[in-house]
RNA sequence: GCCCGGUUCGUCUAUCGGCUAGGACAGCCCCCUUUCACGGGGCAAAGACGGGUUCGAUUCCCGUACCGGGUACCA
């Protein structure tokens, strides 16, 4: 039973890729990496009517941000080409009659319409063996009648057991049970000739040797009809052992993350921004607001799994040696935004300025910032790093670095600004501009000796100064500034504030 | 309704029968910093409920409650 480990995520292209969706993907890549094993994606696009454009680039661009390369996908390629399930429309056919012949599947006849209305008259109407003799289908037609009605529009159901208990060892659940006299006889083949999802990823996970099969908690219920699949189809020995990931609950209240509650409560939900090709609605993704895709996956490694120690981050390749299926949560978990921040804020300090330094200036560049000196923006942010949570602050805390500031809150000098002040920072133009030595510690000491002969105290002029420099009261230390502004523009912005007290 | 899953501080979680129930985020206080942060120190905050099993239950079993998921020719 030692096979190569392979698994994959399925998603199917019908929007942008959220929270969880990033994260099965991630616990996935994270299992496959660690047993080094195959990676897979694979398109689940059966359902023709919810197919989006763009949606596929965008899970592919997604995965790419997040630096979680497949092994095999539709655009990588591989082996078990294609990896499309449209493009394997012709494979699910022959299983399903295969099914049929061996009597664990039969053709039903009834039409949409059909069945809703059955459903509207019959509270909780269920397609299941208590109710299939009544309906329209192979069970109940003579072998003419079906072949005559199969020359027109039908499906192949599954044929659920009476009454037969299936169980299976869930990976992160342990043993799970149900009972067959509860689900109904799933639809396997649509009329249109594509299969469900329930008979496509049992053809596929055979067909591409998935060895590990994971994915979100709602599909437990269904999980007794691909079971029963993987007997039916005579392939039991091969089925991939299985793990149903907790749900990532929205912060308030109870539910499902929905890309709504990111919204409602100003917090992203989706990796990147998503743009729907029908409403042209932009969705601000993580990647938009600032986030590092290090930050991102380290968040969503936690969300339902730690090391078991009070560590909390970790590289990439760190979680790959670390992860285990068995110390995922089992319980759902509300999202967090201020614990995103967090990770956010800590990864922005750890990680080399030089990761993120063009993004620095791209956004810049968008507030009319443009960079010549690439040493000095990296000096630059370096030295602010440690008071940013998102990529975006960059822009408040580095833009007076390289442009004077438009606006001076000179409210908050005047109230305690009088001549001796003045007269001060005059005489500290005068001095600093005969000054050759212009390091941040040089500043610091003239102006504080010329203070003390001036007989003020250094504290109540750096409130001040900073507001010349800065425009406001934020950034690092002062003299910091002032070093790298230079002379010039240091006594330029002194005289320019100085006017505006006058 | 029925089926399945879940339930430890506000939130994410640790604990694999011995607990003064630990950590992190957020909150509050103090220190550092005459900006804003970072940092350091501290405070407050939890085992849904009821039965068993056991010398001992947060941990195992049962029931109840609550929450979630599913119940489509969607995934």
């Amino acid at each position: 039973m030692n096979k190569r480990v392979r698994v994959r995520f399925a998603p199917s292209p019908t929007g942008g890729l959220h929270l969880g969706g990033v994260r099965t993907v991630l616990y996935n890549y994270l299992f496959a990496k660690q047993q080094g094993g195959d990676f897979i994606v694979r398109i689940e696009d059966t359902d023709q009517n919810r197919f989006v454009p763009g949606a596929e680039a965008y899970i592919f661009d997604t995965l790419a941000w997040c630096g979680l390369v497949p092994d095999e996908s539709p655009v990588h390629g591989g082996p078990f080409a294609p990896y499309r399930q449209s493009e394997r429309k012709e494979n699910y056919r022959q299983y399903a009659e295969q099914l049929v012949k061996n009597g664990f599947a039969y053709y039903a006849f009834d039409t949409p319409e059909e069945l809703e209305t059955k459903r509207a008259q019959v509270p909780n109407f269920q397609y299941s063996h208590a109710t299939r003799s009544g309906m329209c289908n192979s069970l109940t037609l003579s072998e003419a009648e079906t072949a005559d009605k199969r020359k027109g529009p039908y499906v192949i159901r599954i044929k659920m057991p009476e009454s037969e208990t299936v169980r299976f060892t869930d990976m992160i659940r342990g043993e799970v049970s149900f009972n067959t006299a509860q689900v109904d006889d799933k639809v396997l083949l649509k009329a249109d000739g594509m299969p469900t999802y329930h008979l496509a990823v049992v053809v596929d996970d055979y067909l591409m040797k998935i060895s590990h099969a994971f994915r979100g908690e709602e599909w437990l219920p269904s999980a007794p009809v691909h079971l029963l699949l993987w007997k039916y189809l005579g392939w039991e020995t091969d089925m991939p052992q299985w793990a149903h990931l907790p749900l990532i609950l929205k912060p308030d209240g109870n539910g499902k993350l929905s890309k709504r509650d990111g919204d409602r409560l100003g917090f992203p939900v989706f990796a990147m921004d998503w743009t729907d090709p029908r409403t042209n609605e932009t969705t601000v993704g993580f990647r938009e607001r600032g986030f590092l895709p290090e930050a991102f996956v380290n968040l969503l490694a936690l969300l339902g799994w730690n090391d078991g120690t009070d560590s909390e981050l970790f590289t990439l390749e760190e979680l790959v040696q670390k992860f285990s299926m068995e110390r995922v949560h089992r319980a759902g978990a509300k999202f967090d935004f201020e614990k995103a921040k967090w990770f956010n804020h800590e990864w922005i300090r750890k990680v080399p300025v030089d990761h993120y330094r063009q993004q620095v200036q791209l956004l810049l560049e968008q507030n009319g910032i443009t960079i010549q000196d690439q040493a000095v923006l990296e000096k630059v942010l370096q030295l602010v790093k440690d008071r940013c949570t998102f990529l975006t602050d960059f822009v408040q805390q580095t833009s007076f670095f390289f442009r004077t500031p438009d606006s001076i809150d000179s409210a908050a000098i005047k109230p305690k600004w009088d001549s001796t002040k003045n007269l001060f920072f005059t005489e500290l133009i005068r001095a600093w501009q005969l000054s050759t030595l212009w390091e941040a510690t040089d500043l610091e000491k003239e102006f504080k000796e010329l203070a003390a002969t001036n007989q003020l105290k250094p504290g109540e002029l750096m409130l001040p100064f900073r507001i010349m420099l800065v425009g406001g009261k934020f950034g690092p230390g002062v003299f910091d500034i002032a070093a790298i502004i230079g002379k010039e523009e240091t006594v330029h912005r002194i005289q320019h504030t100085l006017k505006l007290l006058a």
